[in-house]
DNA sequence: TTGACGCATGCCCATATAGGCATACGATGG
DNA sequence: CCATCGTATGCCTATATGGGCATGCGTCAA
């Protein structure tokens, strides 16, 4: 099997960093697809695939407007991401400082010999 | 171009299900890689791939003991991806209540005609 | 030394990209 | 009705997966 669909789900979406852009430019407020692919140095066909894929999970908005048509953002769908990821905050915050402090005594401890 | 590897980074490596579900069983403490494969229904052989694509984004750590390797969770990698996604939470508590309330309107006119 | 156990890998398949380029399509202006 | 602008798609390629299965490998017990 291949792996999953960008489309699945906002996790797989969100995984492409150009799409990831552009939903941080979206939250400036609607634009065309030709607005956001030159800001971000893309080609127009690019830029609408990407946003195809942000429409199909959800993280976007469309609607026409005359001859353009604008993307506007709608962040309801991270916020599962948010929250899964939240349910790690003790843990890069806590254990981990001890493990640090392991890890470089080893190494320390490695160079004064 | 193909999709990013999925060891690129965080995002790209919990874009898989079952790579956040072993993530979350590793919450409880360290584990051994049949643990975790029967915990969660899968063969060793996934489970052993899954833990790798993790190791090498660095959201798990392994050591040995004796005849296992226990796998273990290092959660710093998602504090990035929690982050990002935070950057999105005044949009997801504000404007789309509005635009919500904008769509029901629209759907109940549709309905009453 | 020989087994057995616990894992990691290699190899093969089917699938779904991300990107480029050309082009089809819908709306607007003449 | 036709030309043009703004976008969406189709087609083709290279790539990397996730999964199955068999197997290689290191460690420990007898």
């Amino acid at each position: 099997m291949a792996r999953a669909a960008t489309t699945s789900d906002a996790f797989n979406a969100i995984a492409e960093p150009q799409r990831r852009d552009i939903l941080v430019l979206l939250r400036a407020g609607e634009r065309p697809v030709t607005d956001l692919a030159q800001e971000l140095g893309m080609t127009q066909p690019r830029a609408s695939k990407h946003l195809r894929v942000l429409r199909e999970v959800g993280l976007v908005r469309d609607r026409k407007a005359g001859k353009q048509r604008l993307y506007g953002l709608d962040a309801r769908g991270l916020r599962p991401v948010h929250e899964w990821t939240g349910g790690f905050e003790r843990f890069w915050n806590e254990s981990f400082d001890r493990l640090d402090a392991y890890v470089q005594d080893l190494k320390q401890a490695g160079q004064e010999e």
